[in-house]
DNA sequence: GCATGAGAAATTTTT
DNA sequence: TTTCTCATGC
């Protein structure tokens, strides 16, 4: 036993208790991963069999990295635990039981997008404004109503839901929900949510399931409780219940997927589910200098709600934090890459060393384009993710189709892909024709001259014959056989190897790796069921960080705060720290959001072990123009003993007098950069990582015009006129000269001096 | 049914 | 700035 003896005393007495309900309140940096392996490998080693331990986790990584560590304490037994997402630990068990719930145990699982669009359908089908009922909106709706366990029935009875959705001028919701769970289930199709929702039912209608894996889980843990919403919650309450071995672990501080449901109460309140809890408070964070996590300290305290811990570290107290402003969000990019550059060559240090944290997905351009000038290798975790590329949604669409032909989603999206003559219309056609009959489209296609006139049938026949054929041929071959025959017959990999463009080919190859994969899967020889169908069960569920490609290079990762929870860096750089982006503009309005925020800064600061950089633009590109930024609030919020304020820099002026030559040099520099890195620039398509944006010497000020900016014809002005240019900002018209249209202004701006500017080309107002 | 081009909308976080 | 939707004409 000797992997106790490293454990401090609170770690070890966690470690140690393995009967009854606990509660590992875990701070940050606190080695609370190491406590849920060792808990774990301490139950196996006491005899406790692997099979009747459940774990579980958020995403698929943290569940991947604790089975590795587990196995090395006890070695192969770790195999057997029931470990792994919630939504993949349930999608199992409800394969099992499926047929209670009147599902078919091979049911699909749609994610976000297949549920939008599903979605987009319905409200099309009922004539309903668009943008009243905007997709994301009644998505996230009906998510929240299955995520606190509401039911579309019970949706539609609620006089309190309806009356509000009365008043939010949006009636229709419940009838929206409704028509979405039907089409899911005539489709044999789970979201997301209902993988939880659904596990809920089955619990609550089947007694004798619910003892069944109350009998079978006879220890549970669960990762990140502070990230459960209700309908989490009561699954593990309800599997707990029989013999209370419930161990959660989590960080109220790090609670940051309330927008997704999570219910930080639940970790709260957990005293009260279980009176004679027994609660270890993890307070010494391994990680991080005393700064950091004194900063980290100073930052959470202005949060009101939360459970009483006081983190601390042994650790040297290291250096002040960093905090540097910039004047653009290019600018920002610039200092952050030039820090990475400096750092690493005077401190011996490796590029893996460095993260670059944001708020939001749309800041990483900046950054790249910054880290690309300096050549600093970069890799960008979370964004789209390897399955959600359009090339491989549609080959999976035909191999979902092969499995559960009622998928309407994978009809929808390969009936006409690659083209065959099967447009919207007929798409349109057989989804009434679904509707009048109560069938499914695929019942529809497979016998398509009852329904649907016209010629159209024959073609419907062929797709319905070539689904057939695929099903037919899952049958006989292996999985990767499988999924070869159906990319080459279904004419996808023709449609791609003839699209020569380099998109195209980018396409062609990710086919390639994805059947590569299938491949690596069907030769594996740990698991007796290696078809296709099974490699199929789950993907939906995989994102790209399952996929471990350079996990070894050496490169500066960069990632959105979310994606780097649990994630820890020798220096990390927060950028972006400004109103309105972070906190985030959508946070403002409640207190429990904004607190949210701030947890979330908290676990942007955590993640550091040396060394904390935090930098923010004083003006930065959203939605294609230029806007001017305050600096965040959290920056005030930390005392200021442990800050090291940047020396302000002048803002550079790098454009020459003449500034109309300046500024058409600037674009056709643009220009024929962009034609040289792209052989074809006429493809269009998917964009690729070269960015029009404009460059960092175009920015030469910060000027922002002034709302509802509108420049004025070349025939308005007059010397001694105050004007106000786009870009340089408030001046005086001090000459004009030549004759319309071609009169050139001699204008004096404020600390940029006079410039020569044509008046029909200059964006220039009249202020006085 | 399909290709093309114009115009509008979009940006919070994700299993 | 980019991405998607819609309308138009073939």
């Amino acid at each position: 036993m000797d992997y106790l003896a490293g454990l401090n005393p609170q770690q070890r007495a966690a470690v140690e208790n393995t009967q009854g309900p606990a509660m590992i309140v875990a701070g940050a940096g606190s080695g609370k991963t190491r406590v849920i392996t060792y808990r774990v490998a301490h139950l196996i080693e006491k005899g406790v069999d692997a099979f009747n331990i459940l774990v579980l986790t958020f995403t698929n990584k943290a569940s991947k990295d604790m089975r590795e560590r587990i196995s090395k304490v006890v070695g192969p037994e770790a195999k057997n635990l029931w470990m792994g997402t919630f939504h993949s630990v349930f999608a199992k068990i409800l394969r099992v039981e499926a047929e209670k719930i009147g599902y078919p145990s091979n049911f699909t699982i749609y994610d976000t997008d297949d549920s939008k669009s599903l979605i987009r359908a319905i409200l099309r089908e009922m004539q309903l404004d668009d943008k009243l009922y905007n997709a994301n909106f009644v998505y996230n709706r009906i998510s929240s109503a299955k995520n606190n366990l509401v039911s579309h029935v019970e949706y539609m009875q609620s006089a309190e839901i309806q009356a509000e959705d009365l008043s939010n001028k949006r009636p229709m919701l419940g009838v929206i929900y409704e028509t979405y769970t039907k089409r899911c289930f005539k489709a044999g199709a789970m979201d997301f949510d209902d993988l939880l929702f659904k596990t809920n039912v089955l619990l609550k209608n089947h007694p004798d399931v619910l003892n069944k894996y109350q009998q079978k889980f006879k220890y549970l843990m669960v990762d990140e409780y502070q990230d459960t919403n209700f309908s989490q919650y009561t699954i593990v309450k309800k599997l707990a219940a029989a013999y209370q071995n419930i161990c959660v672990v989590g960080d109220d501080a790090q609670s940051i997927y309330g927008f997704r449901g999570a219910n930080i109460q639940n970790i709260l309140n957990f005293e009260k589910d279980y009176p004679d809890l027994k609660v270890y408070k993890l307070e010494q964070n391994y990680r991080s200098t005393q700064n950091i996590v004194e900063v980290a300290n100073s930052i959470i305290a202005n949060n009101k709600n939360q459970l009483e811990k006081n983190v601390f570290s042994e650790n040297e107290s290291g250096d002040r934090i960093k905090v540097s402003r910039a004047f653009t969000d290019n600018e920002e990019g610039k200092i952050v890459a030039e820090a990475i550059v400096q750092d690493r060559s005077s401190n011996g240090l490796n590029y893996n060393d460095f993260a670059i944290l944001y708020r939001t997905n749309a800041q990483s351009r900046a950054m790249e384009e910054a880290l690309r000038k300096l050549s600093v290798p970069y890799k960008i975790y979370g964004g789209l993710s390897f399955y959600q590329r359009k090339e491989i949604k549609d080959l999976i669409a035909y191999f979902r189709l092969t499995f559960n032909p009622s998928d309407e989603e994978a009809i929808k999206r390969v009936i006409n892909y690659p083209r065959r003559g099967l447009g919207d219309t007929t798409v349109d056609k057989i989804i009434v024709a679904a509707d009048q009959h109560n069938i499914t489209m695929w019942k529809v296609i497979q016998d398509p001259q009852k329904y649907i006139a016209g010629r159209i049938a024959n073609q419907l026949n062929d797709f319905a014959m070539l689904i057939k054929s695929f099903q037919a041929e899952s049958k006989k071959l292996d999985a990767y056989e499988t999924a070869l025959y159906i990319s080459q017959h279904s004419g996808i990999l023709k449609e791609l190897h003839t699209d020569d463009s380099i998109e195209g080919r980018s396409r062609y190859e990710n086919i390639q790796e994805l059947l590569n994969g299938i491949k690596e899967f069907a030769e594996r020889e740990d698991i007796e069921d290696r078809s296709l169908a099974i490699f199929m069960q789950d993907i939906a569920l995989l994102t790209n960080d399952d996929r471990e490609d350079d996990k070894l290079k050496d490169t500066v990762s960069m990632m959105t705060i979310h994606s780097a929870k649990g994630l820890e860096f020798k220096n990390v750089f927060v950028v972006g720290l400004e109103e309105n982006l972070f906190p985030s503009q959508m946070s403002l309005n409640s207190r429990t959001d904004l607190e949210e925020e701030r947890r979330l800064f908290y676990v942007a600061i955590t993640r550091a072990e040396k060394k904390l950089t935090l930098t923010y633009a004083t003006s930065r590109y959203r939605w294609g123009t230029l806007t001017n930024c305050e600096p965040s609030r959290f920056i005030s919020e930390i005392n200021a003993k442990y800050l090291e304020l940047e020396t302000v820099k002048a803002p550079k002026t790098s454009i020459g007098s003449d500034s109309f030559d300046g500024e058409r040099r600037s674009w056709s520099q643009q220009r024929d950069s962009d034609s040289f890195s792209k052989p074809k620039p006429s493809v269009s398509g998917t964009a690729t990582s070269v960015s029009a944006r404009p460059k960092n010497t175009m920015l030469p000020t910060a000027h922002i015009p002034t709302p509802g900016f509108r420049p004025d014809a070349a025939n308005a002005f007059q010397n001694g006129m105050e004007v106000e240019h786009e870009k340089f900002g408030f001046g005086k018209i001090i000459n004009l000269e030549g004759t319309l249209p071609d009169v050139k202004a001699t204008v004096f701006f404020q600390g940029l001096g006079n410039k020569q500017l044509l008046l029909k080309f200059a964006k220039l107002r009249i202020v006085k």
